[in-house]
DNA sequence: TTCCTTCGTTATAAGTTCTAACACCGACTC
DNA sequence: GAGTCGGTGTTAGAACTTATAACGAAGGAA
């Protein structure tokens, strides 16, 4: 998977320092929400002072931009090897709370409220439209939209902790809408 | 409606300014969301300076928390009178999109991606319980969390703009998922 | 009238994003 | 090997933000 360098080693610096940065962005997001994301503070965990980050990153949007995308292909490739291995409705309903449940705001910083001023970029509506064929590929295309939105709707909510102290189980739940799905 | 006014002049002063604060507030979320929330944009809307805001809410979380309170309390209502009106789940339904379509940041607000510290105090708790057990008169509890989960998953993804570009009409779709919850 | 609470002000601290100007160092060319 | 040049990091600073402190003014109550 790896491509074979025949890149320049500053180029080869800048992609690594590019991940660097990436990485500590998705720590602050995963402890505070994407809100809190502060590149002053992601440079001064890096040791160097603020303005430096602007080499790698126009500026806050551009880096929530490459983080979304990046948010978008893991998704579409856990999606893509769940239908690959087994293909049916319930297999990729796992995936997708699995994906979800391993980093909730990653998930939410896809489908919650959308950033004010931000506009999804060509390539991150290329990928969703990958993950809708993929979803195709086992579904009828109105199976495939109450795929997306029940369990869109059960997963925002336990994620957004809107279930605590209800006394019920969401995965439960999730199941029973997920066996929901397959007999209409 | 209205209570009869036993207060001081003081007090209705300092009411009616809090509800002017919050009427810029709120147009301030529907214009640019939530976290673009500025208080000193308030007060400069107001003719006055940014610190005298803090008289009337302790900080910004204060503030947000104030809105989340009467945006819960507007939807029980509107929720209560739609039940007491035609007590059938369609009807709830219907009321429930009027009111999020009236003002997507408001629901969002509500059902979107949490603020990352915050914690909903015990009276919107208690609110958000009395629109469930009004849920409760024309449901079963299944219905009542199927209904919130199936609706919220529509509303949301439409809100969030995520249908956008995708030829399909989400209130027709949502119209089939209100018929759904009452043929299991 | 006196007093006291409340309100609004300015000044200030500490934080943010982002731009500008400058220094440096590594890589590529001659 | 020497020179040039582009990329990188630095500090300084502008324009914001939330929030606190200290002060003056103004309104209501005694």
């Amino acid at each position: 998977m790896t491509t074979p360098d025949t890149s320049t080693p500053r180029e080869r610096y800048r992609a690594q320092v590019q991940e660097e940065i990436k990485q500590h962005a998705w720590e602050q997001i995963a402890s505070a929400g994407a809100s809190a994301l502060s590149l002053n503070a992601i440079a001064k965990q890096m040791g160097m002072s603020g303005p430096a980050l602007y080499r790698y990153f126009a500026n806050r949007d551009d880096l929530i931009t490459a983080l979304i995308r990046d948010a978008y292909r893991s998704l579409a490739d856990t999606f893509r090897t769940a239908a690959h291995a087994d293909g049916d409705l319930p297999a990729l309903a796992h995936a997708l709370r699995t994906w979800a449940l391993a980093d909730p705001h990653r998930y939410l910083l896809l489908y919650g409220t959308p950033v004010p001023g931000y506009h999804a970029p060509a390539d991150t509506i290329e990928i969703t439209s990958e993950i809708m064929s993929t979803l195709l590929t086992t579904a009828t295309p109105h199976q495939a939209l109450t795929f997306w939105t029940r369990l869109h709707g059960v997963l925002s909510l336990e994620l957004a902790g809107h279930f605590t102290g209800m006394d019920f189980s969401p995965a439960a739940f999730y199941e029973a809408e997920v066996a929901a799905l397959s007999t209409p």
